[in-house]
DNA sequence: CAGTGGTCTAGACCACTTA
DNA sequence: AAGTGGTCTAGACCACTGA
């Protein structure tokens, strides 16, 4: 960092990134490694500036580029905080059932099992494991205001989360995201989904009390850690008779 | 924009808005109003500052935060220029069917028809429309990589498009954004999607060569003009046995 | 009251593009 | 060579927060 603040200016060179890039980097790395845990206060712009030898204006940068990507909150008076995963972020960010009335989904759990396994080669794909790596995987229903409307296969590697296997299925809690990083300081940053529709199967149709056949839209999600990782494999089969999945493109 | 800068700082008062604010807020009805056309380069940063008495700094925070929305582009050593729709961007800002090898479906189009009509309840509350208003109805049916996947209907504002119903249905180009910007000025920025898995019905089997009863996804999409108001309503209905749609969520 | 982030300014050097 | 956006700096005043 030194040699390019003596520098004054951007620098060149093939793989130059930056000194912003290098702070957020370098903040990146601190906030994954539990330096700075969720929650806690970052230093000042200032005193940042002063530690790395770089101009406030560099720092404010790289500090608005993290709390885009929800890293780390501004609070104007107060400081710069490592996001939290809380409920009501988690279901902001991955959660995007509504009703007809535009009303988010408010989901609650049902018939929740967890049990260890070894990975298939479908999971170790996703999850990017090797194969048969340890894994846990959950299964549960879900309901919505009340209507049992998910059926839910979550899939994780055991190595991530040690100790989550002997918790009994029903003592998980709705939002999964915030105990993973309470508990196993893993933080779900970004997640890929993928939707179709697909036909309920038997047990579909038994769980979600509707018709064989009847349509449903399966969401695959693989789900990254802030360390570009996947972290969780989901995959839900979702009634959309009440609900729809709801996206804001641009 | 004089007072306040003038000030040289924040100022104050309960519905205060930033100076870079206000410079975004003047560049977007620049653009809204067809002052600065799609592909036009605007002034340079030197330029814009000293005829609205700013800094370049906040011209270029105003640039920036334009830059984000897709409203402009800009090119290192060429200049900021008025964001245009070209196929590629609109496929990529709205066109999320992939197939299993994650390559984007390649759309085409089949069996094109439009119709003028009168706005019907659903249409004109989706719209933001008169009762009644003048519509422009599209039907279509698209083929991904050369099989029928998705059966279209799209409304629009007649006001918004004159000559449009005189097009004959099969003269449409595939990708319309690109078409509503350069022959009439309507720029979409942004549009709302909703999705749910439905049922193939007799006209969609038919059309797409499935059994009827297929789950299908229905996409319901309004678009959003550079105005804020919406300028398209389309409802598709796609076959997801060989694409998915793919959404990225942080 | 001191400390924080939010906004604004002025000026510098750089890399890139075009001519 | 001239002009553009990209990066970096230094310093100012502001609004907001909490002790």
């Amino acid at each position: 960092m030194a040699d390019t603040a003596e520098a004054g200016q951007a620098g060149s060179g093939p793989d130059f990134r930056p000194l912003y890039g290098q702070v957020k980097d370098l903040l990146v790395r601190r906030i994954a490694a539990g330096e700075l845990r969720p929650g806690e206060a970052l230093p000042s712009e200032m005193r940042l500036a002063a530690e790395l030898g770089v101009s406030q204006g560099t720092v404010r940068k790289a500090l608005d580029e993290l709390a885009a990507q929800h890293l780390v909150e501004r609070r104007q008076g107060r400081g710069t905080f490592v996001a939290e995963q809380t409920e009501s972020r988690a279901l902001f960010h991955f959660f995007h059932l509504f009703d007809a009335e535009g009303q988010r989904g408010s989901p609650a759990c049902r018939e929740a099992s967890s049990k260890s396994g070894s990975a298939s080669r479908a999971e170790a794909k996703r999850l990017d494991l090797a194969a048969k790596a340890p894994v846990i995987r959950i299964d549960r229903v879900r309901t919505l205001d009340g209507v049992p409307s998910m059926v839910e296969r979550i899939v994780v590697p055991a190595g991530l989360f040690p100790g989550l296997a002997e918790q009994p299925g029903d003592a998980l809690p709705n939002t999964l995201y915030e105990m993973f990083q309470r508990d196993y300081g893993v933080t779900v940053t970004t997640a890929d989904e993928q939707l179709r529709a697909v036909a309920a199967g038997a047990a579909d149709a038994r769980k979600l009390d509707v018709p064989e056949g009847t349509p449903l839209m399966e969401i695959d999600r693989v789900a990254i850690g802030i360390r570009g990782r996947p972290v969780e494999w989901r995959l839900s089969r979702v009634r959309t008779d009440a609900h729809t999945y709801r996206v804001r493109l641009d």
